[in-house]
DNA sequence: TGTACATCAGTGAACGCGCGTTCACTGATGTAC
DNA sequence: TGTACATCAGTGAACGCGCGTTCACTGATGTAC
C-alpha cells in the first residue's frame, strides 16, 4: 500500500540507521538486505525503491555513522581528555554498532567498492581534521598548527588501532583486551600532550 | 587420483598458504573454498579431506599470517625503527595479502567465530611480547618491564590503526592516506623513544 | 624383487541455502475536477 | 468541500547465482604376499 510521503521518508532514515547499527555490529557482508529491511520494520521488496543497490546503502549508512560518531563527540566540548577516554571505553568496545565506523569497518571498507570507500576516506579526512581543532583548545598541546594535526593522526591512529586489537581479542583473551584499553587510556593524553620534537 | 603422503602435505600447505593470502587481501567472506582450492592447484572437492570446514581452514591460515609476519619482523635484527618504516611503508598498505593480519582483518577477526578469534588473541598477544622483547634492545627506549610493555602496546595500536586508516583512504585520498604513513613513521618513533611518565 | 589389491587423495557433479535483485500486484495517498 | 482516479510506497513471491558442503567415483599409492 502507498504511504505518505513524511512516512516513506522516515522509512527511508529508519533503512539508513538499521543498516548503520548493523553493518557496524556485523561487518557489511554480514548483514543482508531483508534483514536490515526487517530491521527497519519493512519487507525486503520494497528496498529498492529507496537504494539503487545494497552498496549505496553502505555508502550512505557509513557517512552517517560517521556524523552521528562525530557529533557525539562534539558533545563532549573541547574535552580532548574526555573524548580519549570515552572513546577507550569497554563500553565502546562492547557496543560496536553504536561506536566509531572506523574501529568497526576500517579493514572492510578498503575492499568495498567505490561508494563507501569515498564515503570513509572523507569521514577519516573529517576526523582528522576535528581532533586537530580539538587539539587546539587543549591546554597542554602542541601550539603549531602543524604538530598539531601531525599528533591528531597519531592519536587516531592509535584509537582506531587499539579499539581493533581489544574487540579482536575481548573474547579469547579477556585480560589481554581491558589491558590494551587501561594502556591506551593511560599513555596516550601523555604521550600527545607532553615534549614535542619541536615545541613552536 | 591418490597422491603420495609428501604431494597430499604439501597440498595442504598450499592450501593454507593461498587462504593465509586471499584471506587477507579480500577479507573471511570475501573469497570461497574454491578459489583458494583453484589458487593451491586443486580442485574444491577435494578440501574437506583436509579441513572440517572453512572456518577451521580460516583459523589456520590467521596462525600461519601470524608467523610469517613475526619471522619477516624478527629477519630485521633488533631494530624497532627499521620495523616501523618496513611496517608503514607505501609498499605494506598496498600489499596486504603479504602483509599484517591485524591490519588486514582484525576487525573481521572479532566477528569471526571462536577458532579463528582465538588464533587472533593468540597472534595479538604475541605481537605485543615480541615488541615488547624489542624494546629492550633500544637504545633509547624505557628500561622498565612494564614501560615497555605498556610502549609496545600504544606502538602497535598506531601502527595496525595507521595502516587501517592508510588502506581505507588509498583508493579515494591518495595523499591523505600518504601523509598517514608519512606522519607515522616521523612521530611513532620519538613518540614511543622520548620522555616517559616515569624514566625507571 | 615382483605381483595383486586395499587404501585413500583428489575429481567434479550435485545438494540445499541465502543472497541481491526483480516484478506483478495492492491499496492508501493526494490531485484534478 | 466532496468525489473520482492516477500515482506510487510497500508487499511478497520469484529469479538466477554463488556459496559451503556432500558424495559416488577414479586411479595412483603403498602394502601384503
Amino acid at each position: 500500500m502507498k504511504v505518505s510521503k513524511a512516512q516513506a521518508a522516515e522509512h527511508r532514515a529508519a533503512i539508513v540507521a538499521a543498516a548503520a547499527r548493523l553493518f557496524r555490529e556485523r561487518g557489511f557482508d554480514g548483514v543482508g538486505v531483508a534483514e536490515i529491511m526487517r530491521a527497519a520494520g519493512l519487507t525486503h521488496g520494497g528496498f529498492y525503491g529507496h537504494f539503487a543497490s545494497k552498496e549505496a546503502l553502505a555508502a550512505e549508512a557509513s557517512s552517517q555513522a560517521f556524523d552521528e560518531t562525530r557529533g557525539r563527540m562534539s558533545g563532549l566540548g573541547d574535552s580532548l581528555t574526555a573524548y580519549v577516554g570515552a572513546y577507550l571505553a569497554e563500553h565502546h568496545r562492547d557496543n560496536a554498532a553504536e561506536g566509531c565506523p572506523m574501529a568497526a569497518l576500517a579493514c572492510d571498507a578498503a575492499r568495498q567498492p567505490a561508494g563507501t570507500r569515498d564515503a570513509f576516506a572523507e569521514g577519516i579526512g573529517r576526523s582528522v581534521e576535528a581532533l586537530t581543532g580539538q587539539m587546539a583548545g587543549w591546554a597542554h598541546g602542541p601550539t603549531a598548527a602543524d604538530d598539531r594535526r601531525e599528533m591528531a593522526i597519531v592519536l587516531l591512529s592509535a584509537l582506531v588501532g587499539g579499539m581493533a586489537l581489544a574487540r579482536a581479542t575481548a573474547a579469547s583473551a579477556p585480560v589481554l583486551s581491558d589491558e590494551i584499553l587501561a594502556t591506551l587510556r593511560g599513555r596516550l593524553g601523555s604521550l600527545v600532550a607532553e615534549r614535542l620534537p619541536d615545541p613552536g
